[in-house]
RNA sequence: GGAGAGAUGGCAGAGUGGUCGAUUGCGGCGGUCUUGAAAACCGUUGAGGGUCACACCUCCGGGGGUUCGAAUCCCUCUCUCUCCGCCA
């Protein structure tokens, strides 16, 4: 959430970025303003009879200690009149507390300024491509016949098991996505990222902390009996590694990569943009995280760019970069740059990565700081990315590799991990 | 799952109703001494709100209660440890 700082030094400015992001914050950004100044005047009330309070009761203690009886009990009863005019102080500045809570969660983060106006995904720019679109020979199929001709992903044995968007791999399909895994922890171990094996659930505090919680709660699995969350993200468990932290300005950046399997219910869904890979309710991913000082946040975000970039490339995959507008830059993040590959059978761009700075919109509510120089403690930056999500990159592998021949060609760079060359 | 013990500042560990936001040790920081370092000694060292700055207020796992007054008593939740049982 936003700071109450920056939105008092400065409402008219904190409005005018968030329209960028098509949302209306007059009426919100005021009635923080306005509710902060009266938590302000209730605290000082509240504070002042505290003191008298406190001043008091050590008063009778002193009197009770001399054995001056009559005058404790005669300040006895004042406090009383005085305990019960600060209840009614104190509960309605916990009203106000959560009124202002609730407002700052309902606004979403300032964009950057280098986000550009817009209103849907038709307004992202395309900021960078690279690759080559492979020409698919008459009978190229889509992953999804791909994937049964060759047998290695049952989706139809996935539903019998537990639903649609649950895929069975099987035989080299399997090995395919062990193989990315394992490749894409390593190239994240080279960037210096320190490898995570978090756990896939987790409790409400962690959902609140990075933001799932509570406006997407019906996008997670919720395990009911434990009051646990099924991830949709590591980004997740490993981003709340760091709530409640102060960390030594010395150990910024915290740089961290997880492999996890992802949970999303997708409620709503639907057509073909869900077939095959394309959207599932459960899929594999690698994700770097990263804490930094808020100087150097954004050069971390064009290393964690740079690193995508080369994945794709040493994948040897059509790419490219979209600058998301604001419209369609998620709630929480000031700026976002999705990375997508081209899906030859399917003729459609498809979204392999997101990469986005929170600056300090996640940190304020994570509570993650860190001490400065000034030796106080100050927000961090956060930033995550997808390093990559599995599915769509299988799908375009899948699609792009085929040769008229009837196999499927594996990259070069994953060769040494899946241990063939081919799917036949 | 059964029985018991516990949760205090970066860590260790006192504190069982009154000036305790908390003894002490370690660690950290600053200084004295030293050519430098170590040792020794002196000082300092939690977070949040509030203020121009002070004052002041809140926080001893979370929530609630008793009391003029709670780290200390009561209720409740969560977590940790020990023993037993079960088990990849």
């Amino acid at each position: 959430m936003l700071t109450l700082q920056v939105i008092n030094e400065n409402p008219e400015e904190v409005i005018k970025r968030l329209a960028v992001k098509q949302f209306d914050g007059r009426k919100p950004i005021m009635q923080v303003v306005e509710l902060d100044k009266q938590r302000r005047e209730t605290q000082k009330m509240r504070d002042e009879n505290a003191a008298q309070l406190n001043k008091m009761a050590a008063q009778i203690g002193a009197f009770m200690k001399q054995g001056k009886k009559d005058e404790a009990q005669n300040a006895k009863e004042q406090v009383a009149a005085l305990k019960a005019a600060n209840k009614q102080i104190d509960d309605n500045l916990t009203k106000i507390e959560e009124e202002i809570k609730d407002t700052l969660l309902s606004i979403p983060n300032m964009p950057h300024k280098d986000v550009p106006e817009g209103k849907s995904s038709a307004d992202n720019v395309v900021e960078k491509e690279g690759g080559v679109k492979p020409q698919l020979h008459a009978e190229a199929l889509p992953h999804w016949d791909l994937a049964k001709k060759h047998n290695i992903i049952d989706f139809d044995l996935g539903v019998k098991i537990t639903g649609a968007g649950f895929p069975v791999y099987v035989g080299k399909g399997a090995r395919l996505q062990r193989a990315l895994i394992q490749f894409f922890l390593d190239e994240a171990g080279k960037a210096g990222y320190t490898e995570i094996e978090p756990p896939l659930v987790v409790n409400q505090d962690s959902g609140l902390g990075t933001g799932q919680l509570p406006d997407k709660e019906g996008q997670m699995y919720h395990v009911q009996l434990d009051d646990f969350y099924l991830i949709p993200t590591a980004e997740v468990p490993v981003t709340n590694m760091y709530r409640d932290v102060i960390i030594p300005q010395e150990e910024l950046p915290k740089k961290n990569c997880a492999f996890s399997a992802c949970f999303r219910r997708e409620a709503g869904s639907y057509g073909k943009d869900v077939r095959g890979l394309n959207r599932l309710h459960q899929f594999d991913k690698v994700e770097i995280v990263r804490i930094e000082k808020p100087e150097n946040s954004y050069t971390a975000l064009e290393e964690m760019k740079a690193h995508v970039q080369n994945l794709l490339e040493k994948l040897e995959l059509p790419w490219h970069i979209l600058r998301l507008c604001g419209g369609d830059t998620s709630f929480t993040s000031a700026i976002t740059f999705d990375f997508e590959v081209w899906s030859a059978a399917q003729q459609r761009w498809l979204e392999v990565s997101s990469v986005s700075n929170f600056e300090t919109y996640q940190a304020n509510r994570l509570k993650c700081r860190y001490r400065g120089d000034d030796k106080k403690t100050h927000l961090c930056h956060t930033l995550n990315g997808s390093a990559l999500a599995l599915p769509r990159i299988v799908a375009a592998l899948l699609e792009n590799n085929q040769t008229p021949e009837g196999i499927i060609k594996i990259p070069k760079v994953l060769q040494h991990y899946t241990g063939f060359d081919i799917i036949d």
